[in-house]
DNA sequence: CATTTCACCTGGTGGC
DNA sequence: TGCCACCAGGTGAAAT
């Protein structure tokens, strides 16, 4: 389901209601496979705790946590601890009441002091909530990512083609890899790779140095729009309040196999690479 | 090492 | 209505 700007989305929903409030229980689910950190581990963990801020990296959200809150509003305390949740294909988390009726598929209901509710729901199971001790006398342990790509939407030009350079695989492919871009998926792949003009199944090495600027501005363009609409809800995406986004009205190529070229009425076509549906229009992108 | 394929899951849709 | 094939926003392990 979620991509930069979806992620980015509910990262900010949760951050501006949860921020300051205090986790007084955590409740999870019996399923093994959303939990990187043993649940019981991250109950302990999460219970007490305060949320200092949340934010998103690449396709993650990261609660950042503390034991006390910050001496003033204007202060930041440090974080010694974080949430990080990733939401799979299907995974929504949700500010709610405690008398909401609970989905099904809810794996994990964080109690807040204020009330609320924070619930984790993912029907695919490919979701993943993982619970950090911070030490910053350990660099190891700072909160940094093992193998973090780039962030898309701050990358420069010559970063950004130093990614690509001497790789064979398809441009298409080379997006999706999180450890060179962190943060693009299917959709926003697809949906740049048409704004700039690109076929998604050239080889990442042989663009030019036009195209890949190209491509760097209309991966930038794209994510941005998204995050103004409340990102693409092409199923089941919501945001923290349950709100769906817009941007699936704005896609070029992305689902409309057979539908024509916004730009030139050509028949979008799909393949199949790198295991994904692929759209583009035959006739715009070379 | 770089790259590709596949398994992990449930649910929705459309054909017969 | 049922059954079946296929498709879906992601990743990480195994195979090549």
């Amino acid at each position: 389901m979620p991509e930069l700007p979806e992620v980015e989305t509910i990262a900010r929903g949760v951050d501006e209601r949860l921020r300051g409030d205090r986790i007084v229980e955590a409740w999870f689910s019996s399923y093994p496979q959303p939990f990187k950190t043993p649940r019981d581990r991250q109950a302990k963990g999460l219970a007490g705790r305060i949320v200092l801020s949340v934010h998103r990296t690449g396709k993650h959200i990261v609660c950042e946590l503390g034991s006390a809150a910050p001496a003033s509003a204007s202060t930041t305390a440090q974080p010694d601890s974080q949430w990080i949740v990733h939401l799979g294909m299907t995974g929504r988390l949700l500010v709610s009441t405690p008398d909401e009726p609970v989905a099904a598929h809810t794996h994990a209901r964080l109690s807040l002091a204020s009330g609320r509710e924070l619930r984790f729901v993912d029907a695919r199971r490919f979701g993943r909530l993982e619970f950090r001790e911070l030490d910053f006398r350990d660099p190891a342990r700072t909160g940094a990512f093992d193998a973090p790509g780039a962030e898309p939407l701050s990358i420069g030009p010559e970063e950004f083609a130093a990614l690509f350079r001497g790789r064979k695989l398809a441009i298409k492919a080379a997006l999706l890899n999180q450890t060179l871009l962190a943060g693009v998926g299917n959709i926003y792949a697809d949906e740049s790779l048409f704004h700039a003009g690109i076929r998604p199944r050239r080889a990442a090495g042989r663009l030019t140095r036009t195209e890949l600027e190209r491509l760097r501005r209309a991966l930038r363009k794209t994510l941005q729009q998204a995050i103004r609409l409340g990102g693409s809800s092409v199923s089941d995406y919501v945001d923290a309040n349950g709100a769906r986004g817009f941007f699936q009205l704005e896609h070029c190529v992305y689902l409309r196999t057979g539908e024509p070229c916004r730009r030139c009425g050509t028949p979008i076509r799909r393949i199949l690479l790198a295991g994904r549906g692929t759209h583009f229009c035959p006739s715009c992108q070379r």
